[in-house]
Parts: structure tokens; sequence; C-alpha cells
DNA sequence: CATGAATGAGAGTTCATTCAT
DNA sequence: AATGAATGAACTCTCATTCAT
């Protein structure tokens, strides 16, 4: 009698749109991933994406939520394991560039909407890059407290950190192009994640450590 | 006496355009930035635009050029009047940095445009932002060979600078906002662009500058 | 009952659009026929359209599919009723006519994309006209091989057939008005579809038909 | 001083431009054909098209006027040289086809502009159309006169020369190409225009010649 | 839950045509 | 006679969204 049943319960739908939802919003950015395209790959019909989110901005944010959710998460927990400050800040920003790197997604995605105030979903990445801020400047606070970190602006520090991850992971094929065009130019093509994570702490320690006190935090 | 002041002339008609593209694009971002608000902001019929810029994309891409021509120029007049490498980066940061504030077009579309690996007019954005980039590894170059500064991944540094700059500015509104509602968070909000670059030249130069070096290069 | 006839039913409004594509085609040209023409006809909206065939291509491809697999169908059926190659001949001869005066679109878009190679539609147009050309052949080749036929170079005579019936079809009107204008011309205004169908067989029978066979084959 | 002086008197220009839009109408058909390509083509300014010829129907009305024209003098120059009614006949199909021929645009527009019963130009079409059958059919009636030939319907057989003609013409590509694909497919592919012209004539002059009058007429 | 059908608004683009010089 | 600038109306096509089943 039934053509055609696809008894699938609610969530692995709304879980399988959002995880196509992630990949297309972050290939093509907001405007252009058509709710047509999302449904195919989804294997889903497109009415099923409104039923579950109301409208494409509803999906969008539940898609910057998950994201969101997840990288703050990952350095939350990787947080746990350390308590000395160099080694939380190192844990912080290696974390979210091992995240960040398997999940390019996040850095095209986060990108686009900071440099648009937040245009589509000001609320959710208002609070989770808030959260986050809070934890990387708590990090900072505790290790001025305990004197092995001179004082500075954490808000700065923070787009460092982030600024710096986001461009060169989204800027990765760029760059190899670019250096293989003119191998004069050192774009740092050659460097994986870690290295690059290595210089970025590298530097900011240098920034931030107390001259005399570095080695025995 | 003339109603319309600039009528049947190209290049007023032509700068016209592009004016009004720049706030738009860098207000909406290319996707919804549309042809018809183009043309009733510009005060000039739709098919003016094609007329002179083929189709949107055309219409960018001259945007990004001009755009990316300024702030290079700007950067590289400002750089001829140091020698001494500390002064000249300064100088390089502090002009991207007031550059950027006056028009906050470039950092939103700078962002978009790398976010996306230059999805849209790859070629214009890639040979300008080699050319500035050019120019920064020559500073730090020099500073090397000159033993003040410390030997660096040029391309990390540089994208240091622009993603700190172009986040700090195009989440100014944000930072203000999530400060008011939060006074505890410390979101730079009070800063102004010169504070920040202030801080930021700090920071660069306790990451190159050569310990014993620095106070006498 | 319910207001609108068909509604919710993709074979309906397919059909409805494509009857009113194949007038509106006809009656216009391919180029001058506009889809929000075609839409409020059709008393669709004119995404609809695009829903079903893709584009204005793919609309006019399914147009001259439908048309050409018609008068195929339409001309192969008639010719299962006799044996005779002058029967046949003839058969094929009226019904053709009788289809393309009925369908008065048929001309004037065969005779359009013919003048053109079939710039829009090359294959559809190709193969079913090929057919057609197949099946005439064939008739004239069995005359030939009973005798009762002259060898002729059957492209020609196909073109003869088809030229000389849709140009006195699509130019009904201008005739009968030349006509009305200047008594003097003949231009065969009163003829109806049949007198002309006679008079071409008549002249066809006249040049294939072997002298001494023509009365007992 | 002077930039750019082009002295190209009115009638240069106005030739120029027509001979352009002969080819560019028939390769493109009116619709398709725009008047930008065609300026670029005349190497002139697209205003001077409407300078001198109104609209593009007036340009349209123009070309169909000229090569009219010279089609029909063509004919009638022909003419003058026979007397006698097969010849005549002759003379006219091959006057006919070798100038279609060597102007393949002509076939192609007045197909065109026939099967939409001159939608464009009515007029021009009209009246040259007339007056070559006004010839053909005069020829005809000598033939009738003097006896050698049998009473016909002179505007069927115009057809049927035109249509004949016409199609051979514009399909020959299409002929070739199909003959290619299948050749057991006889569709005249190498069959040259004087050839053509024979296979016609002969079969005309069966359907016309009084069977025991044909040798000395 | 799930689907295919349907829609309206708007997008980018083209084009014949006119204006001012 | 000749040109580049300017225009408005149209056109094809896309898309987020809703309806009926």
């Amino acid at each position: 009698m039934s053509k055609k049943i696809q008894k699938r319960n609610a969530e692995a739908s709304k879980a399988l749109i959002i995880t196509h939802a992630i990949t297309l919003f972050s290939e093509k950015g907001y405007a252009f991933a058509s709710m047509d395209a999302l449904a195919k790959r989804s294997g889903l019909n497109k009415a099923m994406v409104f039923y579950y989110f109301k409208n494409k901005k509803g999906l969008y944010a539940a898609v910057m939520h998950k994201i969101l959710i997840q990288i703050q998460s990952a350095v939350l927990e990787e947080n746990k394991q350390h308590s000395a400050p160099r080694e939380e800040l190192e844990g912080f920003v290696r974390t979210y560039a091992r995240f960040a790197c398997k999940h390019p997604y996040l850095p095209s995605l986060l990108l686009r909407e900071l440099s648009d105030n937040g245009a589509i979903v000001p609320e959710v990445l208002f609070t989770s890059m808030k959260q986050l801020f809070v934890l990387f400047s708590s990090i900072l606070k505790k290790g001025e407290d305990r004197g092995c970190f001179v004082h500075t602006a954490p808000m700065i520090l923070y787009f460092m950190v982030l600024g710096t991850l986001n461009l060169m992971i989204t800027t990765k094929t760029l760059r190899i192009q670019a250096h293989q065009e003119d191998s004069e130019i050192d774009t740092f093509a050659s460097g994986n994640i870690d290295e690059i994570v290595d210089y970025i702490v590298e530097e900011m320690l240098r920034m931030l450590v107390v001259p005399n006190k570095g080695d025995n935090q």
C-alpha cells in the first residue's frame, strides 16, 4: 500500500540536514547556498527543511549554533587538562587550530559572520564568541595574577589568535599557489597546522611572559 | 544651473557608480548588493552599470581594484618617510589601520574575500595582497639584516597584523554592545584606533626585537 | 465544484503549458515568445514553466518533440492502410497536408527551424525529420522496385512535397489578400487543402509514373 | 586638431550598414541580430544606424528590399535572353538557384519571412514576391498558349520551385551531416546546385510538357 | 513526517532607442 | 554626419517559501 515509507525520526533528519548545511554554507556562503541544493544533498524534500527550521535564517542559526558549541566544548574539554597558564594558552590555540583545520568550514563561516557584524545570526554568534573570549581572558588573567604574564588587552590578543589562525587556514590554497608562482615569496606554504601553532604560541609567549619569570612559571 | 550636476560624463559616472558600489558591497556583501539598489543610490540607470562594467562581477572587480590600489599607495607613500625598520613597521601598521578605519568597507570586503579564497575576483585580490605582503616582508627582512629583528615567519606576522586590525575594526559596534551588556568584560570598547595600533605595535616589537639590541638600533 | 479545474497535477500542468507554448511559438516565433506571456496564457505561474522544462530551450524542445511525434505517427498510421505505392504516396501527402492544416503551427515552426539548420533544437528536429524522410523514400523505392515509378532523387521530391505544402499553408492569408488586391493574379486563393493535395499528387505522379505502366500498377 | 575625422558620405555608410545587416540577419534571424553587433561589425556608431534607418524594422525592410530587388533583377535580366518557354523556365529556376546559392542569406531570410506571413515587413516582401510570381506565371502562360505546356496552377508550381530550392540550399550542411552519420540514407549530399536544378527542371518539364509536343516546342 | 506542485518577488542582463554634443 | 552616454522596458531565470495531499 504505502508507496515509499521513509521512516526516519525527526532528530536523524534534522542532524542530516545540519550536517549538509554546514558544508554547503561554508562552501558557498550564506547567500549562494540554495535550499534546493541543500535538499538534494541531504536526500530530503525541500519542504522538510522548512518544516524543521522554519526558514533559511533559522537553519543558518542552527548551523552556527552547532559549530560554535562544538568548538567551545572542544576548547573547554582540553582546558581541563592543564592548570599552568602557559599550557592553557597553548592548549587553547592548538585546540582551536586543530578543530578549525579538521572542520575547515569554521574559519570561513566565522570570518564571514564577523566581517558582517553577525548580520545574519547576531545573538548566537555573539554569545558563543563571548563565552570563548571569557575563557581566553581568564587564562590571561590567571597568568597575570600568578605574575608570569604581563598585562595586556585580552581582546586584542584574542583577535590576534583567531585572526591569524583563521586567515592562515582559509588562505592555505592561496598561499600554496602564490609560492608556486613565485618561489621567492615565503608564504609559509609548506607549514602544517602544528608548526603554525608553534610559531604563534612562541610569539605570544614572547609578548606575554615576564622577562625573568618565564622559565619557572 | 543644471539640475543634475554631472551628466554625459563618463569618468564622473563611473566614479559615481564605484563610490556607491563600495559602500553597498561593504554593507550588504556581494550577494545581497543588488544592481537595482546600486542604480537607485547612484541616481543612474541600472543599464549604465552594465554599460561601464559589463556585469556585476566586473563592477566588483573594479571596486576591489580601487580600494586595494588605494590602501597600497597609502602604505607605500608613508613608507618612504622612514628608514629604520621599527619605524617602518609602525608606519605600516598605523597607515593600514587609519585607512581601514576611515574606509570601513576595507576590512569587511577584505575579510569576506579572503575567507572565500577570493572566490569572486581572484587575481585582483591576489596580486594586490601579494604586493602589500612583499613590502611587509621586506621591512622584516631589513630588520633582520641589520640585526635588530629576530627571524620570524613573515606570512604569519602579516596575517597577525591584518587579522587583528580588520577584526578589531569590523567588530567595533559588536564590542561596544558587548561591553554595555556586561561591563565585566573588557572588550577594548573604549579604545580608538591609535591605541589599538599602539598595542599591536608594542606587542609586535616585543616579539621581534632582539633582546639587547632593541634600544639602540 | 473546485474553482480551478486541474491543480497540483503535474501531467495536466505540463500539458497545459505545452499546448499554449505550441500556439505561442508558432504565432511569435521562438525569440518573440515570452515566458511571461506563456504563463499568463496558461493561467499558471511563470516559475512553473521552468520547474517543468528547465529553461526556454527545454520547453521549445518539448514543443518540437511533441508536434514532430504527432505528425510522424499520423503519417505512419495512415500508411498502414495502403500497399500500392501510388496510394501510399498520396496518403503521405494528404495526411501531412491535413495535419498541417489543422495544426497550422506545424508549417511555420518547421520552416523556421529548417531555415535555421535547426539552430535551436538540432537533434529532435533532425531525427524526426529523418524518420519521416526514410518512410517517404521507402515508398518511392517500393514503387521503383515494382517498376511503376521511375528513379528519382528522393530528397528533392521530399522537399518538394514539404516545401510546397508548408508554403501554401503558411501563405494562405497572404495569397487571399493578394488575390483581393489584384484579381488578375491567380494565387490559388480559393483552393482548399484537398484540392492543393490533388494538384500536388497529380503532378508528382506525372513525374514519377513510368509511361506505359502507370495504369495497371 | 580634429580627433578622428570619418568622412564617409551618407550613401557609403548606408551601403556599409546594409551589407553587414544582410549577413547578420541571415545568420541570426531578425530577433537575435542586435543593433550593437551590427554597429560593431560595420565599424560605425550604433546611433548612425538609427539615423539612417529610423529603427530596426526600417533597417530590416531596407535589407529585404535590397535582396528582393537583387534577385528580381537577376531573374529579369536572364529572362531577356530567352524566348522559348522551356528555356525561360529553366532560366528562371537556374538563376534563382545560383543567386540563392551565392547569397545564402536569401533562402533563410525568405523562408523565415514567408513562414511568418511577412510579419516584419509585409509590403516589401509582398510586392517583390508578387512581381517574381507574375514573371513566373507569364512563362507558364506563354507555354500554355503555345500549346507546349499543359495547364497548371501556377501558384503551386511557383512554391514548388521556391520551396524545393530554398530548402535544399538551407539544409545543405544538415544533409551532409545526415549522410555521414548513416550512409544508407540518400540525402543528395554530394549534389551541387546545378545538378539540383537539372533534377528540378527535368521533373517540372515532365509535369508540364504536353506528351507529344515536348520535343518540338 | 514527508512530498511534489505552486507561487511571487526579485535578480542580473540585454536591447532598441534617444539625447546632447 | 557622427558619437558616446543614457534610458526604460523587457526578458530569462532563480529562490525562499507555502500549499495540498
